[in-house]
DNA sequence: ATAAAAATCACCCGAAAGTATGAAGGGGAA
DNA sequence: TTCCCCTTCATACTTTCGGGTGATTTTTAT
């Protein structure tokens, strides 16, 4: 019971043992100052000194906490809602399987092989496969290439 | 001149003309507790007061706020079928210069970067050198990803 | 004028991409 | 049923890309 009034006011207790010290503190060059009289500016400045360390104290532990808010505004740029309609047409000409087509346009994603083939669950190796068909069915050497066709024939967005 | 001196000093003489008040009003105080000499107290308890203001002030003056940072997403969408303008905010931000966004272009064709050094008639080394700065500026890692980002930011068309 | 940034080129190494070839199972069309 | 295409996977080999480092020259900015 002793214990847990002492827990639930420990912050007050410390405050009162805090301005205990400091009374007693005060006290203490007060004698000081009266045994040896002499010394009434020392007196003086422990006060201004003790008390502008108090104040800073207070200031520091009562103030909320001065916050600075900083606000940038990151810009995203996303497509408008222009409904992608596939080339269907383009598609069919083109020979190009649903399979495919799924390759490719992880391909415009920028996507490795690798992670074409992790995203499908396929081999590195069957992706491998897919692209060389594509690149060989859309007459393209490159991946490059191929994206930029994709697009420019509406194969993807 | 000499309001030139003034006003790149405000701040120290601010400062300069507060503590000479200070030292003003305590010299009042001292010479009232002379005067009626039964208010050492009053004395005593006005520096306290007067040195714990001044160090709530000082802890307020020189506490660096804290800084908090939020960012706030702002979508932006462009119009359907807009002529492409560049988005040089974007350009400036990334530090891209105009050689690389030459290389990046060429790279969104579809060309290797040895047909981009014969086109732009520079070694291959060169345009790897390029390519390589872009990346680090655009923070991909391939050149399918720069492509896709830089097409999503407006770099290029 | 002098420092900073951009552009140029080179070399090396490892990773990724692309080429070639073969193979096997599933599904639809003739 | 047979044939063809799709999908899947493999091995082997070549080319291209990307990362790292360093250096020289030109242009730009302060």
């Amino acid at each position: 019971m002793g214990s847990n009034f002492i827990a639930r006011n420990k912050t007050n207790l410390f405050y009162g043992l805090l301005l205990g010290l400091l009374l007693f503190l005060l006290n203490w060059l007060e004698f000081r100052f009266v045994i040896f009289d002499h010394s009434f500016e020392i007196y003086i400045g422990a006060i201004a000194v003790i008390f502008t360390l108090l104040g800073i104290w207070l200031a520091m532990k009562l103030t909320s906490p001065k916050v600075e808010t900083i606000i940038i505004e990151k810009i995203l740029y996303a497509e408008p809602n222009a409904a992608f309609v596939l080339n269907e047409k383009e598609l069919a000409a083109l020979g190009i399987s649903k399979r495919e087509l799924e390759v490719l346009q992880l391909m415009a994603e920028g996507l490795s092989n690798q992670e074409i083939g992790e995203r499908l669950f396929v081999s590195l190796n069957t992706v491998k496969t897919h692209s060389a068909r594509i690149f060989e069915k859309m007459e393209v050497q490159r991946r490059t290439q191929a994206i930029e066709k994709a697009k420019r024939i509406g194969l993807i967005p």
